[in-house]
DNA sequence: GTCAATACTTTGTCATGACAAACTGACTTG
DNA sequence: CAAGTCAGTTTGTCATGACAAAGTATTGAC
């Protein structure tokens, strides 16, 4: 079992670039196993050659593959190597919007607003967001669609001092990405996803039969600052949709 | 707005110890959050000084803080120092099986195993655990209780070489813990999660109404070498059971 | 008194050097 | 010839030192 030692030859580090080193490291290693260059399985150089022939130290090229092994792209075993193991970056799990995942997909989205204006939260919302009870919040409801078919059934509340948006805004784009446009970057949240059966004004609005299973998941999701940014509670079609998830444990 | 400095005084860390110290160190200052003894919100000490009065270096000190920035515990910010943003370590996802979550949670698991035998894989199971087409796999069908109602109709399908059974030990343990006896530990797992209403041979066995909303779930887990070890198809009753989620993006 | 420039604090990045621990493979020895 | 030993390879941990970048607080000028 021989297994092929690749040498990755030409790499330009710019030294003046604010890209951190190591940054720039990862990501031409990164390209070079998606590009299938260096083959699954495959042992790529030791960090001492390799920090030697790029020119950096060996923390900095050990930062760098180590975060490709926390994308687990790659595993490393002491005394023998580090190994390619999966071509692709396996991201732990999207902290993304249903909307960018539309996008993304093809899909088609397109958003129709039902309601949107201020209320004083309820206290399990007000307990999910950190608020005191009765703060103001907006209240959103959208139905969300996908290739011309309604798909889900979107309840949010967000704390009025995060966003402001205008139902033109949730039209057009994501909640996530008005989020994101406002300075509030979605890094930490915690879902509960269920299923129920669907009651009969919800399946009229979903154009589901009445007590056809639906997808529910509710959500809250805190910025870096520990700051609650958004509590959500969505109804999706079962048939249409489905959660998918890479897990990695550390 | 005078955030007050919290000094972290008694530790002794154990040079001799085969425990890191970066993470003898993290596991400290994990305990003082956690206790309450920092508060959320308190600003821990700069990394040199913490370095200085610990007598580590300071990367060790860095390493151990950036071990629970990781865990959703701590935010640094430059300039400004790092802070207590939550109490409780907020895992990523937890790659953890059924009947663990259930012991934890004292809802008495009690395992009945349905099926057990030895069959040539289907296509699709063959491809989901990167096996040749009909390479003979372990097929598992095991019904979950907890608090003596059912919760769960189990189908796995697991490669012989990775794993021998008998129905006494799927009975007595769950399966996440079978395989890690066995030196197979799971790292990596793609799920995907939906709903679909139960069929009347599905709503017999888990003491359902016909047409109830069933979760599904269907998921494959490797381990660090990228070597499959288990592909599951789990139908789950939504009346009792919902997923939660832990998600972080970095 | 207000605003801009400056000094200070704190984390981010990077280099160099050293030793330890785990795994592999070849060699030696019985 | 088989099994244990030992050397070599590679990653894991840790220390020291230095400078950069970002944010905060102070100071000074108008």
């Amino acid at each position: 079992m021989t297994s092929d030692l690749t040498p990755v030859r030409p790499v330009h580090l710019d030294r003046s670039s604010p890209v951190p080193l190591y940054y720039q490291v990862a990501t031409r290693l990164q390209e070079l196993i998606e590009k299938g260059e260096i083959g699954v399985g495959a042992r790529i150089e030791n960090e001492v050659d390799l920090a030697e022939r790029l020119g950096v130290s060996r923390p900095t090229t050990r930062r760098a593959i180590q975060y490709l092994v926390e994308r687990g792209m790659l595993v490393r075993k002491r005394g023998v190597g580090t190994q390619v193991v999966h071509p692709k970056v396996r991201r732990p799990v999207e902290l993304s919007s249903l909307y960018d995942d539309l996008v993304a997909g093809d899909r088609a989205p397109r958003t129709e607003v039902l309601d949107l204006r201020v209320i004083p939260a309820s206290d399990s919302i007000a307990a999910s967001l950190s608020l005191e009870a009765g703060s103001s919040v907006t209240w959103i409801e959208r139905l969300r669609f996908a290739g011309g078919e309604p798909l889900a059934l979107m309840h949010n509340a967000i704390p009025l001092d995060v966003l402001e948006v205008t139902a033109a805004d949730l039209a057009a784009h994501g909640l996530y990405e008005l989020l994101r446009r406002a300075g509030h970057v979605p890094r930490i949240a915690t879902q509960v996803i269920g299923a129920r059966s669907a009651t009969a004004a919800e399946a009229r609005i979903l154009e589901e039969k009445r007590g056809a299973s639906l997808l529910t998941m509710t959500r809250t999701a805190w910025d870096t600052t520990g700051r609650a940014l958004e509590y959500g509670s969505h109804l999706y079609r079962a048939s249409r949709y489905s959660f998918e998830l890479n897990l990695s444990a550390g």
